[in-house]
DNA sequence: GTGGTCTAGACCACG
DNA sequence: GTGGTCTAGACCACG
């Protein structure tokens, strides 16, 4: 019997991918400006320095950029979103598999689910 | 951008889906014996009540039965058993379509990544 | 010599009872509104849990509907109430016919007391 | 809604009943020695002091009778146990009227239970 | 306000 | 020991 996960993925981490989720789905396009930090902290309902480290982040990802007193905005071209894409669906696929495994589906049989 | 789900599966349902799991896993049989409460509560670091209302829930079920002074054991039999995995393989299909969709990827899409 | 009862109803079930009651008697209609937990609690002299508990169980039995923030209401209509109150009868026929029986009245004999 | 009844029978009108259950049945008759109180406390889990009260209450119905240093016995006749039975079977015919009517029936409907 | 969840801990029946 | 019930009370989400 495993542990209980109980939720334990920071919510940086879950901010984070709410924003790589609004950019990958076109919600945000590239150059878009993004919500204040102020806007986006009372919007989940969090502390400004939870959504601060979030924003940090995706900086250093080169999805988004600061303009000091202009705000923040999507710096990733499409060409980037696209692969992003391709990264994010590659992890669910993964997690979809891992799952089925666990539930005793081998790779072959998880095709039957498909028609 | 959407709400954050902030963990907020309900720990006595956490409970019931690692039951679950180690039932279609095999790693519990029709008869098995499970922990008793007091165990269980241990393993997760819960309260015994929490426990209580997980195996309750699972007792109606039908996937375990408890007898006074014995404990708990896996009341589904082999059959049930196997329509659960297929319950819960659907599941895990479905939240899978939906995260695939929302990155953008239609149904057709999804095949590539298969080979 | 049988063993005493000593009260061994559960509180829920008794409280389910008396909800129940209140459906078929036509005090609760279907669509009102009921008390809420903790007024029921109050009114019981009970804790809210214990009312907490009888509530869901009816929720599973689909007399009750819960709304969050809006209170619970009597979620059955007229045909299952009117199936609900049969139900009643003829577990109320049961336990009279099996507290005559061991009287010793059989079944014919108790025709008698009804003219 | 109605109260609770919560179990609030005394426990010696329960034992009472009990016995005179025996009676009835046939399973004690005229004659017969019953329990000692000693006995009774312990099949019954209470005090000594509640079967005292219990069994005095029944002797002074005509039911039971002691003989000093002998133990008590059946002081009934077959006459006052018929008749007693009959009592019984009349309460019982009542609780169940005043159950069905609670439950909407009207003394005509209950007949419909009969066939 | 409403219902939903959870903890901490007690006491019971049963074998 | 086991599960079953109950209390007291906290904190949460929702509107």
């Amino acid at each position: 019997m495993d542990k209980l996960l109980n939720g334990n993925v920071p919510i940086y981490v879950q901010i984070m991918d709410a924003v790589k989720h609004s950019i990958v789905s076109g919600e945000l396009k590239p150059g878009d400006k993004i919500m204040s930090v102020r806007e986006m902290a009372s919007h989940f309902g969090v502390n400004p320095n939870t959504i601060q480290r979030a924003l940090l982040e995706l900086e250093r990802e080169g999805l988004l950029a600061a303009e000091r007193a202009q705000g923040r905005y999507v710096a990733a071209d499409e060409n980037a979103i696209e692969n992003l894409r391709k990264v994010m669906a590659e992890d669910a696929v993964k997690r979809f598999k891992d799952e089925m495994q666990a539930l005793g589906y081998g790779p072959d049989e998880i095709e039957k689910f498909w028609r």
